[in-house]
DNA sequence: TCCATTACATATCGATCGTTATTGAATTGA
DNA sequence: TCAATTCAATAACGATCGATATGTAATGGA
């Protein structure tokens, strides 16, 4: 019958994720797509479709993949314990993570704000939801432990979990210096009192 | 002796800053400028050199004019009727404002991060040590206060503020749900005392 | 073995990019 | 009034953009 594709749709659509990801929509071309996924540029356009669609399904394969999975043990096993070790996981990744590349979900708010870019802004209010959520569901949890108490109603506490988080995307994408991102993640810590174990 | 130009370089520089703080770098074409200053072609290039070169001048500007400016009052006179003047604002111009173009500096920081664009995050970096010595200043004048007591050194509050700073310039550019704007600012007033006067 | 089908490889499209070159208009001192 | 100078206006440059068209290679069923 036909002839048989010579790549993986699923590992070429990780890698122009990937460089999505890392250099944002404009200033990545076809031709780089073609290059790094080793799709060619038919393949690439019957697979799928052009280069606004692209995008949108690596948007929505970060979300499913990275951020759901990242976001897991706050809703699995809520708390403190597991909080902390989101916090220092997440510390860890933007002050040392050799590759800035931030945040996909906020690279895209940034730079489709102020386009009309329905469907980027809705997977950017999407990856938002996910991420209060699991914060919510963890600060929920800890807001009915007998031997804590936060300084804040879970849902403010989430929110500001939320907006933070977001920050400190844009602080390691940035560049800033290590310690404003470390005395940021003790704040936090601090706060949520997350310090003595 | 020479024909005089027909524009003001000043106010030419201020639309085009408008316009890059808008749509960001890539998605700004010279064309755009030229239209959107009034600018003639040669007149833009031999004024301002180059499209890089006018973004560092915008960025420049965008530093000097609106930064300076919004964080001045912090430093003449630091405390917390100026920290809780501030948030009003600022929660105002995030939540209600029609243009959600966010921060220069931000958006500056997540367009070039991955770039070797020294020129431009080194800007962020400044944008970035304008709003933490801000928030210091104003923190430590409140942190000797006999009737305020803040629940962290300042240092790491300023340091929290700053990454929240950016993280709600990314909320509001991507248009974000209002009321998750409005409980992150309502946390934040009320983790630095500032929720009854 | 040949055909139908599908993918790869490449040429090419019109459009637009940032930038430079060219030409004509406007100004003032001589 | 004219020459010198600087600007405005526009044409044009090569490069690259996203996307499509064309021709060749590879496969399995007839």
């Amino acid at each position: 019958m036909p002839r048989p594709r010579e790549f993986d749709p699923r590992d070429a659509l990780s890698k122009a994720k990937q460089l999505f990801w890392q250099r944002g929509y404009n200033a990545t071309s076809m031709r780089d797509l073609f290059e790094t996924t080793g799709v060619t540029n038919s393949g690439m356009y019957s697979e799928f479709g052009g280069k606004r669609e692209l995008y949108a399904q690596s948007l929505q394969s970060y979300q499913a993949d990275e951020v759901a999975k990242r976001f897991a043990p706050l809703h699995e096993a809520p708390g403190k314990q597991a909080l902390a070790t989101f916090l220092d996981t997440l510390e860890q990744r933007w002050r040392d993570g050799i590759e800035h590349k931030g945040c996909f979900g906020v690279n895209t708010a940034v730079e489709f704000g102020e386009e009309d870019a329905a469907a980027e802004i809705e997977a950017y209010h999407a990856i938002l939801g996910m991420e209060q959520d699991a914060f919510l569901a963890a600060l929920r949890d800890m807001e009915q432990a007998p031997d804590i108490d936060l300084p804040l109603p879970a849902e403010q506490l989430a929110a500001l979990m939320t907006a933070l988080f977001n920050g400190l995307a844009v602080l390691s994408r940035g560049q800033a210096p290590a310690n404003l991102i470390t005395d940021t993640m003790n704040a936090s810590r601090a706060l949520l009192g997350l310090t003595a174990k």
